[in-house]
DNA sequence: CGCAGTTTTGATTCATCTCAATTTGTGTGG
DNA sequence: CCACACAAATTGAGATGAATCAAAACTGCG
């Protein structure tokens, strides 16, 4: 699977070695910015899109305050956002894997207004906004779909606020792995096997618990059977009992 | 105040008694969609808005899985937007207030995905989708403005993660108030002394938090001397305590 | 091969929830 | 306009889920 998001060798005329992204080439169209364009609205798209950018694991694709001026979209890897306050505390806001935007976060006051952290060595594709809304107004199919990719963004922000507001750890982590097998499976990946990009601290911070509880509760789910817990590799053994623990 | 937001009257030739929603006579320019259009576009933007609608307290402005068309500027009056789970758990997502827009959650699959409900008598200005689409890909200022819009929210909601995730009880209820007065605010009130308009119970769903909570917190805060309370009627007595607070 | 970072597990504490009773406020109809 | 019924808010006592503190085990990287 993975060996379809190879690099392409670059393509334009020039003598450095930047990796020249193109939409119309890459097997994300369906899942990415392109979907519902046709093939010669694609090959705008390519002009639209800046250079490919690869990120090591670690690095910061941008930092709360930078000055906003494009969105990404992920070619390949795994991504964090997160947030600071002054006394510390920090909040993981998302997770982020390939065909996922981001930077929309940036768009309210030019500059923004998270963390965008590479998980895994990670390839993303710069989106110049300017240039995106230019195209968008001449092509309507692409404005239409670039507000659906917003609105998406708060209705899942908005689960986010039930899961935080409503659900016990338990429930957290359950609804956490099912989300993650939903979207390992619409990228072609296994729905009931993967491994783990982040950290327990990581999990914990988003789902607003501690690292402890959820190691604790990755226990239980494997004494109960639910799921198989070897670190970072997960196997989720049986998927209905999972969701039936959600709503209790 | 609240006299300058008064219904005009009808200026339609026809004899049916709707409320035309005129921007351009609406005193919320500063605030509302179209903040940054210069006046021929706001008298552009007049045609798209439908007629006012009205709504009782309690009375819904669209419910889950409500087929989308339009999104609603409010021109009066004051919202809360829930969800609800097949078991029965319900979250407040957010307080909506004049000059806030409800329903971008409908965009990304044509139906809401969220109720919105009026706290008291309420007006809000429907402005159909399409229509707002069309002219936002002609009038550029418009269609930025959008955007920010759109990622205004989603902002504001990693700033509720935050506060679900991170803080303790009185944190998140002291950033509550605060939230409330720079809103407050910002639209010409007090920002030291206002009127809640929703319940301890959806106070709570809010932040997180049971309704004895809620009360047990605005209780010590009184003790304290950093607010005063009666009922739904609320004087910050002291600000900076209250902010310093947060950052614990 | 050893060390640093990560994860697991245990014992204890604490913030918030739950259950319950009381007070206060509000809207309706006589 | 008052009284009644119902909804909302306050307060207390006790239960509990998750946090905290602490230590040990595991992993993988240099």
């Amino acid at each position: 699977m993975p060996s379809s998001l190879k690099a392409h060798t670059e393509c334009t005329a020039t003598h450095t070695p930047t990796l020249k992204a193109a939409c119309s080439q890459c097997g994300l169209k369906e899942l990415c910015l392109p979907v519902g364009l046709n093939q010669s609205e694609i090959e705008r798209l390519d002009n639209l899109v800046g250079d490919r950018r690869k990120l090591r694991r670690g690095e910061h694709l941008y930092r709360t305050e930078d000055h906003f001026e494009a969105i990404y979209a992920i070619k390949t890897g795994f991504f964090k956002t997160d947030l600071l306050t002054e006394d510390g505390r920090d909040q993981v806001t998302g997770f982020q894997m390939t065909g996922d935007l981001l930077g929309l976060d940036g768009i309210s006051a030019d500059k923004h207004s998270c963390n965008a952290v590479a998980l895994e060595d990670s390839e993303v594709c710069p989106i110049p906004f300017a240039n995106l809304e230019h195209f968008a107004s001449e092509i309507r199919s692409l404005q239409s779909h670039f507000h659906r990719l917003m609105s998406r963004e708060i209705v899942r922000d908005q689960g986010v606020m039930m899961l935080l507001g409503k659900m016990r750890a338990e429930e957290r982590l359950a609804a956490f792995l099912l989300n993650l097998s939903q979207r390992f499976n619409s990228r072609g990946f296994s729905p009931a096997e993967f491994h783990l990009r982040m950290t327990r601290d990581e999990i914990g911070s988003y789902l607003g618990m501690k690292l402890e509880t959820v190691s604790r509760c990755f226990s239980r789910f494997q004494d109960e059977g639910l799921i198989s817990v070897q670190q970072k590799h997960i196997r989720l053994l049986d998927i209905p009992r999972l969701k039936a623990l959600m709503s209790r």
